[in-house]
DNA sequence: CAAAGCCCTGTACACAAGGACAATGTGCCC
DNA sequence: GGGCACATTGTCCTTGTGTACAGGGCTTTG
């Protein structure tokens, strides 16, 4: 059996140690900055996260590029139709949890190699609902991409934290608290912080 | 290598698909019933989920029968210090988060299948603190184990439901969902719902 | 420089959540 | 019959949460 590479480009240790962890058929480099990604080789398979800090600011024509030459899989911890759309339109070969089941993973790594690409049913079903309704539209990033501060938010309420505690922990105000989690609350198209840390741990409702 | 079989008594379909995908290592077998526990050979490695409807009523006497005869890992989707405290006094064998990783849950198997003791570092942290003091207190049934109706408001609670929705569901006033989520709290030593549905879902903080 | 994006903060308000007291009915076991 | 566990519901109150209305400062980009 022949093994093939798989590079992972993430600030999430417990997200690497995962990929770590599918099997000696995968071989799992990873990435230490994005600028790395260009000197890969063509049809690379590279797995890139979305709450990376050097993603963040990445422009659409960058993820186009980056497209055009490797197999890219995102991956997200909040995962969105929206944010799918968004990447996928960039010429992504897969888009997923980034903690979905490993079993999942090892399934969408192998059918993104072999050339297909890979799209959640959640997605699925969404894109064969109307095509036309879904492009004319979201698909703009900045009401699809939480910001780094929104991230850290988000992460922390998700952990169980009251917004109380956030903000002593990042040294801000309640009220901004409440500010970047109300954002990234319709970014994340869920109504509540509880939701969020359902969405955010991956647990299906 | 030698074939184990492991009995696997719980309501949760879920739960059980879990320890199917365990490995080929263990033959995974259902119990239909507590009352089948009585007709396996002894040293029988059997797998108790707490939430299991019939055992619920148990009264600890029939633990203690149980667990001198067979090898039981009492499992729960909810752990708690108080509630292992319960079993392993029972005599069980181990103790465990029902949704802990698979590679935990082998382990656990494979360490009471060689004899000894399963208990989980919460669990041993508190044993060693002081155990002359865990003792006078609690270990009591019903301060420990939630009622039926308190488990399945807590499950609507911790899959992101608000009281009310939960009251339309089964049918009771909001005022009854808060009277068993207090209880549940209580039980389950957290101080809200988001907090429980972490618990439940089996994600440290 | 102007525009845009992000981060930060403020006041005020509506609502959900959880605790503090409580009580009633029902079924079961000694 | 009297205790006991369980499920149910009541009112009152405090607190946390989320939103609606804002605005100011700072940095990057065209």
């Amino acid at each position: 059996m022949t093994q093939r590479t798989v590079h992972v480009l993430t600030d999430d240790d417990a997200l690497f140690q995962r990929f770590m962890r599918l099997g000696d058929v995968w071989s799992v480099l990873r990435l230490q900055g994005p600028e790395r990604l260009d000197a890969l080789p063509a049809e690379s398979l590279v797995v890139l996260d979305t709450a990376c800090a050097g993603l963040a600011a990445t422009a659409l024509e960058q993820w186009q590029a980056w497209s055009a030459r490797l197999l890219a899989v995102v991956v997200s911890s909040m995962p969105t139709d929206d944010e799918g759309l968004y990447f996928l339109d960039a010429g992504a070969s897969g888009y997923s949890h980034a903690y979905a089941a490993e079993v999942t993973l090892r399934q969408i790594l192998d059918v993104v190699v072999s050339g297909e690409k890979w799209v959640g049913k959640s997605l699925l079903n969404r894109l064969l609902a109307g095509l036309q309704q879904a492009r004319e539209n979201h698909t703009d990033k900045r009401t699809v991409l939480l910001t780094g501060r929104e991230r850290e938010v988000a992460l922390l309420a998700a952990k169980g934290q009251s917004n109380q505690l956030i903000a002593e922990t990042l040294q801000i105000t309640e009220r901004t608290v409440k500010a970047h989690l109300s954002a990234a609350f319709e970014k994340l198209q869920v109504s509540d912080r509880l939701q969020l840390a359902l969405k955010i741990h991956g647990i299906p409702h």
